[in-house]
Parts: structure tokens; C-alpha cells; sequence
DNA sequence: ACACGTGTTATGCG
DNA sequence: TCGCATAACACGTG
């Protein structure tokens, strides 16, 4: 699920609902989600600190602590979310849809910091490919892909032969872009997911530039990447929005991509 | 039972 | 070493 928008959406949680509140405790006792640190080690590097403020370059998170203590590294993985829940219990931020924070196994809380206030923070997944981490080294990554400026994107985006979809996803090109971001991007774009990117003329590389602040900006606004307009379509069956012909599948970039053959031909 | 998967990273190959 | 492709990771879901 979480791709730039939602890691945006549950950054300005963070801000909102988990700032300049004194950490408790910290339950970092899963040792996949918060390698490489051992158990306790997160724990009590935060406990007696406040987190300050909440930052994010593509689907990457960090949070700042008081008194010059390490940045907490948040990262969603593939199914991960955060759930904060107010001193009484109920579910301030992150319980859309009655599907609240009292759903799900108590296992699949990955990552917990409990505030003096009574308040909770909760690194939720279902799966253990969220991660936890002190002082994240976010340098590797490329520019976010909601602020990249056309002349940086077309540098990055055109440099050797790889699929264009591939270098979508390249998290050191460009961060926050998976995979439904891309096809959703790429179908704006009427581009072909195969093409590759020392092909491209300098109006693609404008019109992809362009298609991809929308589409992000869009699903920032309507609450994540599957409200794109194509999104839904990506299926067995499923026809492209626009002109009606079937979509095609394929595995682009290692990954299973969705295009309309006759638009992004 | 088995294939699939919205992310990241180590490994392998030309 | 670089650029790119693929497997592995963990584990729920259809």
C-alpha cells in the first residue's frame, strides 16, 4: 500500500498527533523491523525525549528528538501504517473507515512508542517489512518525486537504456514512486512502460515530468495511490478508462505493470 | 496448495 | 566499476 502518498499522509499524522509529547517507553522488541539495533537499544535512545518534527523524502520518514538525540527512521515497507491513538484509547489518526486500530493481531504491531501523556504510536504491518531504525541515511535516495524540477528529472530520468517504468522506481533516481504510482504516472503520460529512457524526446520527458507531480500530487489529496484512474482497472478484464481496449500485462522492471497497448503504444 | 505482491537490498552477469 | 536484472526477504491473501 504505501507509496509517497500515504508515507505523506502518515508523516503530517505524525506532526499533527505525536509531536513534543515525552516518550515513555518503546517497544522495539521486534529484531527484523528494527535491525540492525538490538532490543532496548532504540528504546533508550528515545525514552525521556520528545520527537520535534516529522520529515519525509519519498517513502522514507524521519523524526527529529529533543535534546540532540537521534532522528527515529520510519519506513512502511510494503504494508505497513501508523496508528496513534489519543491518552484514552480511541484512534486519532491513521482509523480510516471504522477499520481502526482495534483490527488486526496484536503481533502485527511492529513498533510502539508510548508517551507520559498515555498516548500511543504504532508501527502496524502485517507483513515485518517495515522497518525502525536510529539516524536513517535517507543521502542514497534521489529527490522526492512530488518536488523534483523538470531539468534535475530530465538528467536523471534519461541517462542509460533502462525501461522507463525501471527508472521510475529507482529509489535512488527518485523517491516515493512504486508500482502502482508508475503505471498510474505512465498512463497519464501515454507512454509505454517498455520504452526505454535514452528513447525518449525532450516532450515525453516534459509530459512525464508533468504527469507525474499530478498523479502524486492527486493521490496526496484523495488518500493514496489507488485512487488513480487507472488503478482500478489493473486486472484480468480490465479496460483502459480513457479508450475502452484492454489492458495488458506484463512484468516491467520486475514488477507486474498494466498498460493500455493502444494509448501507450 | 500455490501464486502473487503496493518495497528494499544483496547478488550476479555482461 | 557500472548498469541492469533477478532472487531473497516475511508473511498474509486470493
Amino acid at each position: 500500500m504505501p507509496e509517497l502518498p500515504e508515507v505523506e499522509t502518515a508523516r503530517a499524522a505524525i506532526e499533527r498527533a505525536a509531536l513534543n509529547r515525552t516518550i515513555a517507553d518503546v517497544d522495539d522488541r521486534d529484531t527484523y523491523v528494527c535491525r540492525p539495533h538490538s532490543p532496548g537499544e532504540i528504546r533508550d535512545a528515545l525514552v525521556g525525549r520528545r520527537l520535534t518534527a516529522a520529515h519525509r523524502r519519498g517513502k522514507s520518514m524521519w523524526v527529529t528528538t529533543s535534546r540532540s538525540g537521534p532522528a527515529l527512521g520510519l519506513h512502511l515497507g510494503m504494508a505497513g501504517r501508523i496508528f496513534i491513538t489519543g491518552p484514552d484509547g480511541t484512534v486519532v489518526e491513521g482509523g480510516d473507515r471504522l477499520r481502526g486500530a482495534s483490527s488486526g493481531k496484536p503481533e502485527w504491531n511492529r513498533f510502539t512508542i508510548t508517551f507520559e501523556s498515555g498516548a500511543v504510536l504504532r508501527l502496524f504491518d502485517k507483513r515485518r517489512l517495515s522497518r525502525a531504525r536510529l539516524d536513517p541515511d535517507v543521502d542514497a535516495l534521489g529527490p522526492d518525486a512530488g518536488e523534483v524540477g523538470l531539468a534535475e528529472f530530465r538528467e536523471r530520468m534519461t541517462r542509460g537504456t533502462a525501461p522507463v517504468k525501471a527508472r521510475l522506481l529507482d529509489q535512488a533516481v527518485l523517491a516515493g514512486v512504486g508500482n502502482l504510482l508508475a503505471d498510474q504516472t505512465l498512463w497519464q503520460a501515454r507512454l509505454d512502460p517498455r520504452r526505454r529512457v535514452d528513447t525518449l524526446d525532450d516532450d515525453e520527458v516534459g509530459t512525464l515530468h508533468e504527469a507525474l507531480r499530478s498523479a502524486t500530487r492527486a493521490a496526496i489529496r484523495q488518500g493514496g495511490v489507488h485512487t488513480g484512474e487507472v488503478i482500478a482497472h489493473r486486472g484480468k478484464g480490465g479496460h483502459c478508462p480513457r479508450c475502452g481496449a484492454e489492458m495488458t500485462r506484463a512484468t516491467v522492471g520486475g514488477r507486474t505493470t498494466w498498460w493500455c497497448p493502444v494509448e501507450q503504444g
